[in-house]
Formats: structure tokens, sequence, C-alpha cells
DNA sequence: GGGCTTAAAATTGTTAACAAGCGGTCGCGA
DNA sequence: TCGCGACCGCTTGTTAACAATTTTAAGCCC
């Protein structure tokens, strides 16, 4: 079972990732909380993992404020730091896949196609992050997932995408596949590919 | 001013670095919370927050446990990672080093000398890592620090090195002059060395 | 003795009330 | 009119009580 807590992070996430709040917008635990009917305790808890996730930032005694989104080079660097994560756990864990993980992937694959169908580009990006999370646990990096995604929600705050939403699925399609004939190198291409 | 989340997190971490802490032990709230005089709100607070830096492991309605700490090929990876970082944001903002910013590294300086004349284990993985955000501080690299903090906070579970802390003093010692006479490259390959 | 049921103890999740701190505003005096 | 200072409202920080969940253990039946 899901806590609150959980609850309200992923709607104010998803929320941050669809652009509802300007960046540097100072965000108001009462407001939240009536605004999704709970007390400001979960909301703090919220409030204080997105902050630690890296889309808030957090002041003693002044709250959190909405934090901007990395933009040119930096977000480069912070994408060239993705990709390495994900090809060492995959690369190390490749011969570890199973037939459920591959389920799992395979659900989240069809999620992004739905999404992208609907070109809701809040939807996109977290079908996007999901899929590549299910696959870095599915290659048994559970260790790597807690920074690899405080990385990628960095990312999430400035998610344009050039050219076609399908584009973006078919890459997913050739990861998918690669794991599915255990084609490690292919894999590792299109990961690589995919991100960067 | 700060808080008491904020004291009591630095506690709990100060205690989990020091290895007082078995790794796969639970922490329960109201055992802190009473030890620290203070009611469960900001335990679960700093509960949270070290869950996000890597520390401890949460599982809702079954409270935390210690992590176990990276070792081998993955602590050596992650390694790396960290490494890029510092040499991205160092070599990005080395020439905005004001002197403000040099005394401030030059006091984490004096800090991790008198902690390696007592070769408490602790004292020098923290006043290590402090040098080395003050650093990123300033080489304004504060849209890297939460990351990276996330990323040696896994290295900190297992912070052990070989050698004497001297040698490791003087390693930052390096760092240091090369900042203050303004040499870039010299000041890289001393991080460099240092890091890995 | 083993395993299931059930209750009780312990622990976490949530809430509402209270305390403390910051910011803006109003009023006073020069 | 400008500057200073006290006050008031708003927001965050902290606490203790209550609710829900999990774990533990005891009792019972087979």
């Amino acid at each position: 079972m899901t806590s609150i807590r959980e609850e309200i992070t992923g709607k104010i996430r998803d929320e941050l990732v669809a652009g509802k709040f300007q960046a540097g917008l100072a965000l108001r635990e009462t407001e939240l909380a009536e605004r999704f009917g709970v007390s400001r305790g979960p909301i703090r808890d919220a409030f204080l993992q997105l902050s630690q996730e890296g889309f808030l930032a957090y002041q003693v005694n002044k709250g959190v404020t909405v934090r901007h989104p990395l933009i040119g080079e930096d977000r480069e660097f912070i994408a060239s730091i993705r990709v390495q994560i994900e090809l060492y756990v995959v690369g190390k864990g490749f011969d570890d896949l199973t037939e459920e993980s591959l389920t799992l992937i395979s659900d989240c694959l069809e999620t992004l196609k739905q999404a992208c169908e609907t070109e809701e580009v809040a939807a996109i990006a977290k079908a996007d992050m999901a899929f590549h999370e299910a696959l870095l646990i599915a290659c048994g990096g559970e260790d790597h997932v807690h920074y690899w995604r405080q990385i990628c929600s960095r990312m999430l705050l400035a998610y344009t995408r050039l050219g076609s939403y399908q584009a973006l699925y078919q890459e997913h399609v050739n990861i998918y596949k690669a794991l599915k004939s255990k084609m490690k190198d292919v894999a590792l291409a299109a990961i690589n590919s995919n991100v960067t």
C-alpha cells in the first residue's frame, strides 16, 4: 500500500514536471494541504523529499521555492552522467535479466506509447523516466537508482524534446527489442543514443 | 539559525559515518526521539532526508534501515562519477574564485588537519567532504552540490583510507595551494589524484 | 509438536494545536 | 516627507495525541 506522503509527493512532482509552477515560486504548505485535503505533515514530507530530488529549494523558516531548470552546458553535463550510470548498471546486470523483468519494462513501454499518442509532455516525461527506472532495477541497480533518480529529476524540469514523440517512442522500442533478444552491445548503443 | 531537524540530521549522519550503526539495522523513531530529547517529527524529517542521501533505506509502514556500503566495482564507479562532477564544476568556475571563498576553503583545510592529527575516521571523513563541498560552492556549483553530496554520502558509509592520514591531508594542501596560486591545471590534477 | 487463529504490543502514519520566526504595515517623531 | 520602530498577520517549526498497520506471541486445535 502507498502512503499519503508518497501520493502527495507524486502529485506535486507531476505538476512540477508539467510546468504548472513557475520557477522561483514559493510553495505554501497550507495552500497545498487544503488543496489535497490533508494536514501539513505529509506536505512537509513531500517538500523535503522533492527538495532532495532537486525540484525545490529549501530555506529554514522560509519554506520552499521551485528551482530553475538546468540548461545549456550544465544540462549536457548532467545528461552525460546519467547515461554513464545507465550504461554501467545495464552493462553489469544485463545477463541477469529475467522474463518477469522484461514484462515490467514492456508495461512501461506500453504506457510510454500511450503517452506519446496523447502528446502530453508531462505524461511522456514521467513514462520515459519510469521506463529507464524499470530497466535499471531489472539489471540489479537498486543501489544506483536513488542518485540516478535525483539526476534525472533535475533534467525533467526542462523536459523538452525536439522532434516527434513517435521517434522518442521508437528509441525505447529499440532498447526493449535489444534486451529481449539478448544483444547486449545493441542495447547499450540504443541506450546511449536515446539519452544523449 | 539552524533548525532542530538539521541538527538531528547532522548528528545521526555523523553516527552513521562513524559506523555506530550496523548495516541492515532498523532505526526506531521513538528511540532516537527520546535519546535526542525531541518529538518524533524532526526525527522523521531526518530519516526522510538521510534516506534521500543514501544512508538509510525507507519502506512504507516499516521504517528505515541502515544501508549497506557500496564496495568493490560499484564503489569505484561511483568514485569516478564523483571526480567527474568535481572536475567539471571546478574547471568551469575556477576563474570566479574569490579571496573569501579561498578563506572558507582554508578553514576547512585547517579542520581537516586537526581531524587527521586525532586520527578519528569519522571526523576525517566529515572534514574531507566539507572541504570538497566548500570548493564546489566556491566555484559556483550550487546547482550540482545536491546530487554530488548524495553520491559522496554513499561513499562515506565505507570511508576507509589506506595509507597515512598525513598523506590525505597533504593531498588537500596541494589542491588548496594550486587554487591559491591560480594554477587551474595543477588544481584539477590534484583533485583527480585525491578522489581517485 | 506443528500450524493456524486471534489478540495485544509495538511501531509508523496522520492530524490538529501550539510556539516561534519573518515580513509587511501602520503610526509616530523629526 | 522620510526614517525608524513596534505591532500584527502569515508562514513555518515543533509537539503530543490519535489512527492505522505491522509484528509478536500466546492459545488452541489437530
